[in-house]
DNA sequence: CACCAGACTTGGCCGCACTTTA
DNA sequence: TAAAGTGCGGCCAAGTCTGGTG
C-alpha cells in the first residue's frame, strides 16, 4: 500500500453505472486536484461528499440492499453505528482514497477520472477502506473489476558447476540437465530421514527415470548406488555463503523481494487496490506429504504459463504471459475468487492464487463464517435435544448420524469425507471413523461408559481420547459395532453429505464444521469470563493465553515441541533464580536501610528506604512477569495457538475483551493479524456478546 | 445417489530476519 | 560482536463443502 497515492472517489466502490452519476463533478475535481494542488483541502472537502454521496446513490445500484443473512440484528446496529461514526469523521478528518494502481485502467466511462492523486498523499496517512460498512454482492458474484499481472514463476534451473559431480557406482557421471535437475532435488533432502523411506526412494526413482535420456535410464537402474553427496555439500555451502552475504547484497535481494511484490503483489478488485495472498508459483520438487502419504517422493513438476488460466475482468488490463509463452486460458469468471489457477501434478487437484486474508473478499467470508456460528448459538439447544432424542430412534441411519453429531458437538471433531484409498495418508474424521478407532469401556476408574479414541486426524496428528459419554451412546455405539472387523466403518450408514444434509434442514447454512468454530469461540468467550481478574497486564495476557489454550485443546492444535524446548526453559529458570536473588538481596537492603532511617531518622536514611522500596518493587515486578512467561511457555509446550486464533476464535470476542480490561490490542494480535481482523478490531466495543 | 471437479478454508512446519543475550 | 533465542510469514499440504452430471 505504499504506493503513496489513491485513486479518485469516483473509484471508491463505484460499479460502471455508479460511475455514470457522478462523472461530470468528478471530472471537474480531478482537473482542479492537477492544477491547484494548494487547494488540497478543499479539494478533499469536496472529496468527502462526493464520496458519501456516492455511497448512498450509486454503490446500491450493484449490490443488493438486502442484507445478507450472516448480518443479524446486533451487527446491524454496529454496522449503523459506525457507519454514522465514519461519516462524521470524515468529515472532520482528511480523507484519502484506498485504490492506488499506477496501472488501474477501468471502464472508458471512468477512465478520465483516475490517476490524479499522484500529488496527494504520499505522507499522507491513508484511510483504510472499510468495506465492512459496505453493502454485499448478494447475486452470487464476487466482483465487478479485477485487474492483476498474473503469478511470478519459480527461477529457472540453474545447472551444476562442472565441480561437483553426481556419482553411480562410484564414477562419475555427468547429468543432463533435466535429470540433473530432479536429482538435486533429491540431494537436497539428504539429510531428512525420509530419504531413506522406501516408498519415498521408490517414487523418487520412477518420477526421476522418467526424466532421464534414454542412455543414462539405462545406465542408471539401482538408486542406492546413487551418490549425491558432493551435490549436497554443494548446496549446504551454497547456503552457507548466503548467510555469509554482506549487508549491501542482503539489502539488494530485499530490494528486489520488494519491487516484485509491488509489481505482482497487488491485485485491483472492484477499484481498491488488494494484497495477493500467493503471488509466486510453487517451484518443483518432490513432494513430500504428510504422515504416511503413499505418494511421498515423487515428482512435483515445473509450471509453466501453459498451465495457468488467468482469471480476470474482461476490461481489465490482462496480465501478460513471459515472452514466448502463452497463458493456457484467460477467463472472465466473476463467480470466483481466484486470479490464477493450474492443476498440481501429483493428486491432480487445482491450486489457486487468491488474496489475503485482509481483502474484503476474504474478511467477508469470515465474518460471515462467525455470523453463521453466532446463529447456531441461538439454536444449538433445540439441536441438542433433538439429537438426544434421535439417538432412541428405530432408524440405525438416524442413530448413527445423532451419536457422529453429538461427537462433533462434543469433541469438536472435524466431519470426516470419505478419501480414495491409496491417494492419500490413511486420516479420518468423525463420519469416517473406523471400528479400530474406538474402544469401549463400560468402566474405567471410576468412571462409566468411556469412550477411547485413538486415530490420526488432518495432517496426520493424532487425536487420543478418553472421555465418558451418556449411556445411550455407548449402548448405540455397541451396537454400532456388533459384527464388524477392525477395518469397518463405525458409522456405517453415514457420510457427510447425509450429515450435512440433515445440519441444513436444522438452520440455514449450517454444516459440521460450524460447530468447530462455535464452540471454539464459545469456549473462549466462557473461560475468558472465568479466568481474567483484576491483575497487571501480563497476569491478564497469560489468562488470555489459558483461554485460547482451552480452545487450542478442544481442537486439538498439537505442535512438535520446539527444538529448543527444554533448553530455552532451562535458560527461563536460571534467569527466574538470578531475578530470585536479586530479590532477596534487595529485600535486605531494604530492611537495613529502614533500620539505618529508624536509627538517624533523617531525611536522607528517608529518602534511601524509598529508592530501595521501589528497587524492591521493579525487581518483583520483573520476577513476576518471568514466572508468567514460564508458567506460559510450560503450558503451551505442545499446544497450537496459531490455528485457532487465525481461523475458529470470533476476533471480536478477543477484541472486546481487549477494550474491557484496558489491554491494547498489539498484546493480542500482530500486525498481520490486526490487519485480517480490522473488521472486528473497527466494529466490537467491550460489551460484543458472541 | 455415487462420483467428481472445483473452490475455498484450515493446518503444521521451517527458514529467516530480527532481537536479545553473553 | 557473535551466538542464541524468537516470532513471523511463507510454504504447501490436507481438509470441508458445493454443485453438476449421469
Amino acid at each position: 500500500m505504499s504506493g503513496g497515492h489513491g485513486h479518485g472517489d469516483s473509484q471508491v466502490n463505484s460499479g460502471p453505472k455508479g460511475s455514470d452519476t457522478h462523472k461530470h463533478k468528478d471530472k471537474h475535481k480531478d482537473k482542479d486536484h492537477r492544477h491547484k494542488d494548494h487547494k488540497k483541502d478543499k479539494e478533499r472537502e469536496k472529496f468527502k461528499h462526493s464520496n458519501s454521496e456516492h455511497k448512498e446513490h450509486s454503490e446500491k445500484k450493484h449490490r443488493d440492499k438486502e442484507k445478507l443473512k450472516h448480518s443479524d440484528g446486533s451487527s446491524d446496529k454496529h454496522r449503523e453505528k459506525h457507519k454514522e461514526k465514519d461519516r462524521e469523521k470524515r468529515r472532520e478528518e482528511k480523507v484519502c482514497c484506498v485504490a492506488s494502481y499506477s496501472d488501474i485502467k477501468p471502464k472508458k466511462k471512468t477512465k478520465d477520472k483516475k490517476v490524479t492523486e499522484g500529488k496527494k498523499g504520499k505522507k499522507e496517512e491513508e484511510e483504510k477502506w472499510k468495506w465492512w460498512e459496505e453493502e454485499r454482492y448478494t447475486d452470487g458474484s464476487k466482483w465487478r473489476f479485477l485487474e492483476h499481472k498474473g503469478p511470478v514463476f519459480a527461477p529457472p534451473y540453474e545447472p551444476l558447476p562442472d565441480k561437483v559431480k553426481f556419482y553411480y557406482d562410484g564414477k562419475p557421471m555427468k547429468l543432463s540437465a533435466p535429470a540433473e535437475e530432479v536429482a538435486t532435488f533429491f540431494a537436497k533432502m539428504l539429510d531428512h530421514e525420509y530419504t531413506t523411506k522406501e516408498i519415498f526412494r521408490k517414487n523418487f526413482f520412477k518420477d526421476w527415470r522418467k526424466e532421464m535420456t534414454s542412455e543414462e535410464k539405462s545406465k542408471i537402474t539401482d538408486l542406492n548406488k546413487c551418490n549425491f553427496s558432493e551435490i549436497n555439500e554443494y548446496f549446504k555451502a551454497q547456503s552457507e555463503a548466503r548467510k555469509q552475504m554482506s549487508k549491501e547484497e542482503k539489502q539488494k535481494i530485499k530490494e528486489e523481494n520488494e519491487r516484485l511484490l509491488q509489481e505482482y503483489g497487488f491485485c485491483v478488485m472492484d477499484n481498491h487496490k488488494e494484497r495477493i495472498g500467493n503471488f509466486r508459483i510453487e517451484p518443483p520438487g518432490l513432494f513430500r506429504g504428510r504422515g504416511d502419504h503413499p505418494k511421498m517422493g515423487m515428482l512435483k513438476r515445473r509450471i509453466r504459463p501453459e498451465d495457468i488460466i488467468i482469471n480476470c475482468s474482461k476490461d481489465s488490463k490482462h496480465p501478460k504471459p513471459p515472452p514466448g509463452t502463452k497463458w493456457k486460458e484467460v477467463r472472465h469468471d466473476n463467480k470466483v475468487t481466484w486470479l490464477a489457477s493450474w492443476t498440481e501434478n501429483i493428486q491432480g487437484s487445482i491450486k489457486y492464487i487468491m488474496l489475503n486474508p485482509s481483502s474484503r473478499i476474504k474478511g467477508e467470508k469470515d465474518w460471515q463464517k462467525y455470523e453463521t456460528a453466532r446463529r447456531l448459538k441461538k439454536c444449538v439447544d433445540r439441536i441438542r435435544a433433538q439429537y438426544r432424542e434421535d439417538w432412541k430412534s428405530k432408524e440405525m441411519k438416524i442413530r448413527q448420524r445423532a451419536v457422529a453429531l453429538y461427537f462433533i458437538d462434543k469433541l469438536a471433531l472435524r466431519a470426516g469425507n470419505e478419501k480414495e484409498e491409496g491417494e492419500t495418508a490413511d486420516t479420518v474424521g468423525c463420519c469416517s471413523l473406523r471400528v479400530e478407532h474406538v474402544k469401549l469401556y463400560p468402566k474405567m476408574d471410576d468412571q462409566e461408559y468411556v469412550v477411547e479414541f485413538d486415530f490420526l486426524g488432518k495432517d496426520s496428528i493424532r487425536y487420543y481420547n478418553k472421555i465418558p459419554v451418556e449411556k445411550r451412546v455407548f449402548k448405540n455405539l455397541q451396537l454400532f459395532l456388533e459384527n464388524k472387523q477392525p477395518e469397518d466403518d463405525l458409522f456405517d450408514r453415514l457420510n457427510t453429505s447425509i450429515l450435512n444434509k440433515h445440519l441444513q434442514e436444522l438452520m440455514d447454512g449450517l454444516t459440521a464444521k460450524v460447530f468447530r468454530t462455535y464452540n471454539a469461540s464459545i469456549t473462549l468467550q466462557q473461560q475468558l469470563k472465568e479466568l481474567t481478574s483484576d491483575d497487571s497486564i501480563p497476569a491478564k495476557i497469560l489468562s488470555y493465553n489459558r483461554a485460547n489454550r482451552a480452545v487450542a485443546i478442544l481442537c486439538n492444535h498439537q505442535r512438535a515441541p520446539p527444538k529448543t524446548f527444554e533448553k530455552s526453559m532451562q535458560n527461563l529458570q536460571s534467569k527466574i533464580d538470578e531475578k530470585q536473588n536479586q530479590l532477596s538481596a534487595a529485600r535486605k537492603q531494604l530492611k537495613a536501610a529502614k533500620a539505618d532511617h529508624k536509627a538517624s531518622h533523617d531525611d536522607k536514611s528517608k529518602k534511601a528506604v524509598e529508592v530501595k522500596r521501589k528497587a524492591v518493587q521493579r525487581i518483583e515486578e520483573q520476577l513476576m512477569k518471568l514466572q508468567v512467561q514460564a508458567t506460559d511457555r510450560e503450558e503451551n509446550k505442545q499446544i497450537a495457538l496459531g490455528t485457532s486464533k487465525l481461523n475458529y476464535l470470533d476476533p471480536r470476542i478477543s477484541v472486546a475483551w481487549c477494550k474491557k480490561w484496558g489491554i491494547p490490542i498489539e498484546k493480542i494480535y500482530n500486525k498481520t493479524q490486526r490487519e485480517k481482523f480490522a473488521w472486528a478490531i473497527d466494529m466490537a466495543e467491550k460489551d460484543y456478546e458472541f
